[in-house]
DNA sequence: TCTCGGAGAAAAATCGATATTTTTTCGAGA
DNA sequence: TCTCGAAAAAATATCGATTTTTCTCCGAGA
């Protein structure tokens, strides 16, 4: 249980990591804007800390493809295009399909237990207007990851689902999952997860991820994958 | 023929840039040993330069996860295990076999001209045991994904060919490709990616990586996949 | 002998100031 | 009026010093 809040909480001792997490949530809600200059003087005001933290903490966000960096030049946040977006998502679908797969081969009643609790709290944040929901709906998506044996694929999803979030922010779409069909994906997600059906769990959250992709495209594109080639890969059966 | 040029040399401009490479060829060739303390001071003194851009590096390192960073503990080179080195080799091919296959997607007359130049260098380097070859040989294989539609697959690549040229050096096999196959796999490789065959290149390639895995595994492991689980996957054929 | 706790040492984290680089401004010359 | 280039301004990158935290060692008490 202890183990299970940590997710939610963040102590944050450090200033770094307290910059790190600060600046992250500021560029992927939008506040600051794709390829808007980033000066350490302003921020250092802005977020009350030395340069030194903010400098770390902008090189943290750089491997994270959420902050760009320019030789001698400072830096910026990561610029958008159509092409970042589906890539974006290709690539995440690819990985969530990979980890889905790993987690659920090794699931143990524990990541089960776990997975539930996190879309039970998600879906009362949904009903209580929990500002919190934000928080607790990439707490469900990646405990749902959360048994795949490799933590640098682990990684690597968080760090494509928080690219993936910034582009729902940058359409106008910071909290979208009232919507009923929504919470009945999530659902399904987590029913498909709990019976330990991989192709199941992995079909329903890949639909999911498209679904939201091509709404979230329809806001600066005209929905088409581009050139025709880039369209999400399906996820790949048991047998094959 | 300036831009192929480019991908040898660095100017290495800003001291935290040249700080990262250094680090980085020091922990990748083991001359910073698994899990060893990484103390700025030390470092500071080594590199000659200041704390800053150290800290800096060190940041930029943790995202390669080629180092730790413990709170308020400082950072410390990344630990080795079987793990590991099996989760490296897994995601590397499934990500390798998707870049590669963009790759071919979007080949064109210069980027067949690329691949050409840079097998030819290493080649040359190895007849002439040129201290580049390690270069020569990571710049041969990135140029094949180089024609990949998404940079964050192709930088995933770059750090995953990282992490595991590192476990080669742990293993004390640290140019390992005088051996005639290795040379006619890499040759095999080049051949099906001009006649833009993905199949033949992807199953060259993930080969040419499992047949490395296997070797290097068996100087620190049984050479079994633990737990059965974690056999690199097939390459997806064209039409599935 | 073992455990606990505090003093001292070591190291990390952070801050303030300086040096370096880039960007902007402005005026001379065509 | 436009272009070029030097000086001024702004911002970055880096350094040295201070503060804070952790680690280590040693001795008192059980």
């Amino acid at each position: 249980m202890d183990r299970m809040r940590t997710q939610i909480e963040k102590p944050e001792s450090s200033s770094t990591l307290r910059t790190y997490h600060a600046l992250r949530g500021m560029i992927v809600t939008g506040e600051l804007g794709p390829s808007e200059k980033l000066k350490i003087d302003e921020l250092r005001r802005r977020l009350h800390t030395g340069a030194s933290p903010i400098r770390e903490a902008l090189s943290l966000l750089t491997s994270d493809h959420l902050v760009e960096r320019l030789d001698h030049r400072g830096f910026r946040a990561a610029a958008i295009s159509r092409e970042n977006f589906w890539e974006i998502l290709v690539l995440r679908c690819t990985l969530e399909d990979m980890a889905l797969r790993q987690s659920l081969a090794a699931a143990t009643l524990e990541w089960e237990e776990t997975i539930v609790l996190a879309h039970h709290r998600m879906q009362r944040a949904q009903h209580a207007r929990d500002h919190r929901l934000e928080e607790l709906h990439k707490a469900f998506h990646m405990s749902l990851l959360s048994g795949a044996s490799s933590p640098i694929l682990r990684k690597f999803c968080s760090q494509l689902y928080d690219l993936n979030v910034r582009y729902r922010y940058l359409a106008g779409r910071s909290q979208g999952y009232e919507s009923r069909d929504v919470r009945d994906e999530h659902e399904g997600i987590l029913k498909a997860a709990v019976a330990r059906d991989a192709d199941g769990a992995s079909e329903r959250l890949l639909g999911h991820y498209r679904r939201t992709g091509s709404y979230l495209a329809s806001f600066f594109d005209d929905g088409a994958t581009p050139a025709g080639r880039h369209e999400c890969p399906r996820g790949r059966k048991e047998g094959e």
